[in-house]
DNA sequence: GCAAAAAGTTAGGCGCCACTAACTTATTTC
DNA sequence: GAAATAAGTTAGTGGCGCCTAACTTTTTGC
């Protein structure tokens, strides 16, 4: 059984499926690592096994790296598509909020439909009309046009032990609900908190967050990176 | 053989090829009238076959009313389902020149695609960034929320008798080209014309334009419509 | 009013992208 | 290291939306 089966067109023009496949298994991966069908799956919302239907697909079009019962990989020009699709995204909810006064909860969907419709040069005029903004409005690094992003990997604010203060970098941009509850929480990018103590047992996390004072628990809390600032304490597993 | 095939279903969400169908049927009929097959597989640049079973599709939806062999018509579900995709794509197409600078022989290109992605919100709210617009960059009257549309219909500029003077009202929308040419002829919407002349069997048309005078085949002249002024000379069948 | 042309249709196929059901390979666990 | 479990795969199906080829209906032109 040799099934012959090698590609490395340049990439035609991605179905919007592709682009979600790519962009799932690039945050999977964070960017290089290796992916599960079924963690692909799960993020899509879909069956395992279409999973390794379209996989094998996308393999053929060069930009997976795949071995049956091995989990994918991006190339290194899937992790091209992954990207621009990335940088499309957050560029369009960067000026959702920006310019068209879009709430922070709502620009996640529109912009989830909007990335395989936009063209780069529209991408790129939204870009500059809002003045290339480096981040979106959750404080998720825009990939640049040459295909470049931030990698830097932050400490969620459930790994954060008592004492610890930080700055508030980005939270998850996905679940309205828990954004418009963080944001009545004030728990935005770029906030300072402390985080004042923690309950054993997963048990609720004291924050300072300005002069208020508040407890949130692990699993919100994990959705939250923080930046830490000089700590008299330090960081815990 | 009696295919029981009838539902009224209240519309879940059209797919992209549906929308572009409904608009196709809709600019074939002016809105109410039939649409030959033939004619919409020109349009959509497909195969007459494709559509035969495209439309079913739709008459199943209660989007058309179809009679094999004799064309389609919008329902009135149909022409509502047009005119939402119509206000987006003319929407969009003034955002696009006006908020982001798009020239516009490219705003249709962009607007084709965004329209199956844009959210009613976001169009409601482009709409609204930039005052509410009547008309799209090329003149098309804009549907409004609840679905009405200046249907008026003009005459065009190859119609126009040697002597008239009218304002240009529109311009086709879809050739780049023809668009530029225009453009650099200064036949734009707004622009006050007067026909100074015709050469017979589809000869050259005349005209003046602000303080120039210039000649145009008659084949890009019907690509002009125009609202007649206060005329001594008259129309010309 | 009848034959040729034009318009429209069905039949059969294909690629994409999902699904379920059944099977295979890997990984745990004792 | 063998059995149980988890992970991943193939097989078969279905809808959408397109295609070409072959056929039918309608229109046209004389």
């Amino acid at each position: 059984m040799s099934a012959a089966r090698e590609q490395t067109e340049p990439t035609e023009t991605l179905t919007a499926p592709a682009e979600d496949y790519l962009k799932a298994i690039y945050a999977i991966g964070k960017g290089s690592g290796p992916a599960a069908t079924n963690e692909i799956a799960q993020r899509l919302a879909i069956a395992p096994a279409s999973v390794s239907g379209m996989v094998r697909r996308l393999a053929d079009q060069g930009l997976l790296a795949y071995e049956r019962y091995h989990g994918v990989k991006l190339t290194e020009s899937g992790r091209r598509a992954a990207l621009r699709t990335l940088r499309r995204h957050r560029v369009i909810e960067a000026y959702l909020a920006q310019a068209l006064g879009y709430p922070w909860d709502r620009v996640h969907d529109e912009a989830e439909r909007l990335e395989h419709a936009a063209s780069d040069e529209l991408v790129d005029r939204m870009a500059a009309t809002i003045g290339e903004p480096e981040v979106d409005p959750h404080g998720a690094p825009i990939p640049t046009r040459d295909g470049s992003v931030d990698e830097t990997e932050y400490t969620s604010l459930a790994q954060l032990g008592a004492g610890v203060s930080g700055v508030v970098v980005r939270v998850s941009d996905e679940d309205p609900v828990m954004l418009r509850y963080l944001a009545e929480l004030s728990i935005l990018p770029g906030k300072k908190i402390t985080v004042k103590s923690r309950a054993p047992y997963d048990g609720p996390i004291t924050l300072s967050v300005g002069r208020h004072e508040l407890s949130i628990g692990p699993a919100l809390a994990a959705h939250v990176l923080i930046a830490p600032l000089a700590d008299r304490a330090g960081r815990r597993g």
